[in-house]
DNA sequence: CCTGAGGACATACGCTCGCC
DNA sequence: GGCGAGCGTATGTCCTCAGG
């Protein structure tokens, strides 16, 4: 069984609490560390911020809700109301605007006060993520970030940096599926203690090593992992697939 | 019918290269 | 060495199409 949360801990001594989106409503003034997201506790900031930040990095996604937050625009129901060119106009900063225009209406939609009442009771994870799964714009990386941040719930969320560095690591082969990525962190961290907790901040502190050294050209001789790292050994990651 | 591969989307990031 | 331009790459999801 490979041990995760021996790396959760190793991490959590090197780059201690990120103080990304925080379980509880309460909002934190955390300090602010470029490139994470932070400081939005209501639960439909957090769902817009998980769809802005699809393909771009959370700096724009800042500017964009920084715009929508000028205008007086960042909720559900201004969302609805504003036209799509219009939506589409102030996130202009973060990417693809036109169609994360439509995504966010999309979600406003859905993510009525009693629909989100209903999610947040509910604990079958696997319906939770069926039904967030079938609306358009969400996809399996944002639902279970959603799920994750904005619901509380003891998902863990994958993304293309959990690949790179496990993968580099030796535990499991890059070209896996997302369900066998998701099977892999959820059953070997299945005793971390409050995992809702573990999660949230596990893949916060991902984000930050692979930006800090397990980048796309890695920096192996300063990595604090390199001792136990196929990559850094063998020039390669996992070859199981 | 279902599954999986691959292109499209729209932009920013981060290289490399050439110039001063 | 510093700067800017230009170009290739990374990014997550949706959609189409081929093959079973």
């Amino acid at each position: 069984m490979a041990d995760l949360l021996k790396i959760y801990k190793k991490f959590y001594d090197i780059y201690g609490p990120q103080g990304w989106w925080p379980l509880s409503k309460k909002k934190t003034h955390a300090r602010h560390h470029s490139g994470a997201p932070q400081c939005y506790g209501d639960r439909f900031e957090i769902i817009i911020g998980a769809i802005l930040t699809q393909n771009t990095s959370w700096i724009n996604v800042e500017k964009a809700l920084h715009n929508l937050k000028k205008n007086k625009k960042l909720g559900r129901n201004f969302i609805i109301k504003m036209t799509r060119k219009k939506l589409a106009k102030l996130i202009r900063p973060s990417g693809y605007f036109n169609m994360k225009a439509l995504k966010l209406k999309n979600a406003a939609d859905f993510f009525s006060p009693v629909k989100s009442a209903a999610l947040m009771q509910c604990n079958d994870l696997n319906y939770l993520r069926s039904e967030l799964l079938a609306v358009n714009g969400i996809g399996p990386e944002t639902c279970d970030s959603i799920l994750l941040y904005a619901f509380a719930k003891p998902v863990f969320v994958i993304d293309a940096y959990t690949r790179r560095i496990f993968s580099r690591l030796g535990f499991i082969g890059e070209k896996l599926s997302y369900p066998e990525w998701q099977k892999f962190f959820m059953d070997n961290l299945k005793n971390a203690g409050n995992k809702t907790a573990v999660f949230n901040e596990y893949h916060a502190m991902i984000v930050a090593h692979a930006k800090m050294y397990c980048r796309t050209k890695p920096l192996c001789s300063e990595c604090p992992l390199k001792k136990n790292c196929r990559y850094r050994q063998t020039g390669k990651g996992c070859l199981n697939s």
